[in-house]
DNA sequence: TTGGAAAGTCAACAAAGCTGACGTAAGTTA
DNA sequence: TAACTTACGTCAGCTTTGTTGACTTTCCAA
């Protein structure tokens, strides 16, 4: 028991930890959720659009295709929440400088402020997580959300921190 | 630097910092509902009926309406499931001994075999997470988790490790 | 200059959530 | 006992968000 938390103790992994782990997820996951939820609730978005605003705030000008590959969704999906974006005048799309084809993605005042909503709320509960969880437990977090990713989407994740062109 | 893991440290988290948690969290649960999802598309089930499933499983015995607060889902949408799933004889749903308002639901044997199924898939990440982040990891990620939970589904994530009747 | 990639559109559909209303059976309480 | 409440099931209708498939327009590159 003393070394539970050693090494080799993991191999020892019960099916009981792994279904808490895994309860753990869904669990948090709706926590995670929640707070975006509800603001967009009274207005006529979902959580499709606060994905969308969130990750060309993250990357302004990014394209359709990024964008699409990033969320995991398909082209037609996307383009029927962007497409509500830009009439309502929060994201401005621009056909691209270099590649015409391309569309590049922004946000626009009105698309800013709300992406500040929603990234206060959610921020605000992460950083309540964080606290109350302790500085240690906040790297173990991330070293095993970053495990369970698939390899594509953990390359497109540590993309996002790469410097802005 | 040396004292970025020391206490205080998380008092000057900045929102870079939460916000890679926010996409680590957006990442990682689409790897962790990946393998069932992949199962579940070769079959007419969806993540919900996983859902379901999984909580069955974990509580034999539970009631329409517990299931319906564990899951956060309305009495009419998880019935539809339900209802397909006791159709295709996964789910046997029995008039309550004690209260016979209540339906207890139980796995069948086919429908134990598919949570089985399932649940070694989803497992299976967990497990390799798990070990690739190490030991000290997986207690910070249940911490970090456990905080980001609203207070209610928090009491039901505990109520789940209760011992059955 | 022609082939193919990128972006977008339209149509049809499915999964899974929601509200509201209603009915029945079974407990609970006044 | 009568009235209320709870648990469950169901019907109807709607919304969001995902899917395929077929098609056009634009434009880069071989």
């Amino acid at each position: 028991m003393a070394e539970a938390q050693g090494g080799e103790a993991l191999l020892f992994l019960t099916d009981e930890q792994l279904q808490q782990g895994i309860e753990a997820m869904f669990f948090a996951y709706q926590g995670f959720t929640a707070d975006p939820d509800r603001i967009l609730g009274t207005m006529a978005y979902g959580r499709a659009h606060h994905r969308a605003i969130h990750f060309i705030a993250r990357k302004p000008g990014t394209t359709v295709t990024n964008l699409m590959n990033i969320l995991g969704v398909t082209k037609q999906s996307l383009n029927r929440v962007l497409r509500t974006l830009v009439d309502d005048g929060l994201v401005a799309s621009r056909v691209g400088k270099v590649d015409k084809r391309e569309r590049n993605l922004h946000l626009t005042a009105d698309g800013a402020a709300l992406e500040r909503q929603l990234s206060d709320a959610q921020r605000a509960r992460m950083r309540a997580a964080y606290r109350a969880a302790g500085p240690g437990a906040v790297a173990g977090f991330r070293q095993v959300l970053e495990a369970m990713m698939d390899p594509d989407m953990r390359r497109r994740y540590h993309t996002l921190r790469e410097a802005q062109p």
